[in-house]
DNA sequence: CGCGACGTTGACCTGCATCAAACAGTGTGG
DNA sequence: CCACACTGTTTGATGCAGGTCAACGTCGCG
């Protein structure tokens, strides 16, 4: 399995005996690059592999009563599909968001190395715990907050997602979203969120051009966006 | 560990071998009953046992910007706090919506047997995928759906869920929830709760009074709120 | 019988959507 | 090197779904 942000993270968070790092490390996989707009696993499909994001983003992506609406955005390091393993089909596009490579695991293979060392099992059931976490932040942002501090919040999960992978430092990151993409993610319509995003910048809490972002004021932004990292964790 | 609808759950799904079920069915565990609106457990805490829903129902919530805000219901069977095992603190309110019973099993207990029967921890991270693919729909259902889909589809979600541990027939089935639950559920105001309730009445797709809801359409329900239930299984 | 929780109704208001058009940057072909 | 097409950003004008406020109805309960 491909190493670095995935297996740096799992380390930290599960506690792998010596063993089974080794496992996971000499898991075969394969890659594949992706360009901007490819989807790595459509709707309705049946993986017989999980996909490991190796660099890039993806975004998990449905169509919702004629609108795209994005349910989450993928790191590298994430395993968008890990669910997978339990479910056998897929029921959103895992698109590619900028160019991006990603990693597949075959699940044979992958099943087989959880029989073996179970405690690779716990440690991969901690990063569905983490992404069901952030969901359920996504509810709440969606459920309850306004357009700034919905945004506000967006990207503060981002930028600690990304430094937690060494991505981003200082809270300054590379970023091919576009202000579409914010919007589908933000249940927001793109012209409100350009006029939030401006909002933000007007009060210098933000610059973001040319597909870079920086958090200029990240414990202001925390404040709008009523964002506690310890989900994150 | 309390064994009826959960463990029903788990063998269907997780296809679990004779010692493992007898080794969840002997977890020690502990009774609780609680009253309308008793919390079981609270935001912040740390608890050392996890908390499988018995009788009656749970919702998940936390105030956002001074709304309440419901990020889950639970129906029996549930294990709200089951991802504890792996993140120490919860960080929202774990509140009976009704009167309600619930059992408890340690950590450490659980632990133990999930350490000695590997096919155990991979059966409850089904559990939480599951848990996962329900947050997914609601932010979905937040993001892109006007309210009157968005309370068709949370009704039938209700429906599906209860009619798979027994306790709906014919999508005939007992909910304690107010209108102001679902609200807090929807984002969306009580007011328009109770509108939008007004016109699935008036439509004849639904029966609810007394604490007894019906769908009347399921069919037509499903086509309104573009629910499939499919990502409960 | 009175109180409190919940449901219902009407009037009014606003945050965000929608529509439309212009602008800026970037890649492509002639 | 320019014309242009295309994608993304920005701005302005207008509309509406749903929020807010306020009051009343209704039921169960101590």
């Amino acid at each position: 399995m491909p190493h670095q942000r995935l297996i740096k993270r799992l380390l930290t968070a599960g506690r792998l005996s010596e063993s089974e790092q080794k496992a996971l490390v000499g898991l075969p996989y394969a890659v594949r690059n992706l360009a901007d707009g490819d989807i790595a696993v459509h709707q309705g499909e049946r993986p017989s592999a999980c996909t490991v994001l190796m660099s890039g983003f993806l975004s998990r992506q449905r169509v919702i009563s004629e609108r795209n609406q994005i349910s989450a955005f993928y790191v590298p390091g994430d395993i968008p599909d890990l669910h997978c393993l339990h479910v056998p089909t897929i029921d959103h596009d895992l698109c590619s968001t900028g160019p991006s490579t990603i990693a597949t695991v075959s699940h044979v293979v992958l099943r087989q190395v959880l029989r073996d060392f179970p405690g690779l099992t716990y440690a991969l059931w901690g990063e569905t715990v983490i992404q069901a976490a952030i969901y359920r932040e996504w509810v709440e942002n969606l459920g309850a907050r306004a357009a700034l501090p919905r945004v506000a919040h967006l990207l503060c999960e981002l930028s600690t997602r990304m430094q937690k992978v060494g991505l981003a430092e200082n809270g300054k990151m590379n970023l091919p979203f576009t202000q579409a993409d914010f919007a589908d993610a933000c249940g927001l319509s793109v012209v409100h969120v350009n006029r939030t995003i401006q909002e933000l910048r007007r009060r210098g809490l933000i610059d973001w051009q040319s597909q870079t972002l920086e958090l200029l004021q990240r414990a202001e932004l925390e404040f709008i966006g009523d964002f506690n990292e310890e989900y994150l964790h």
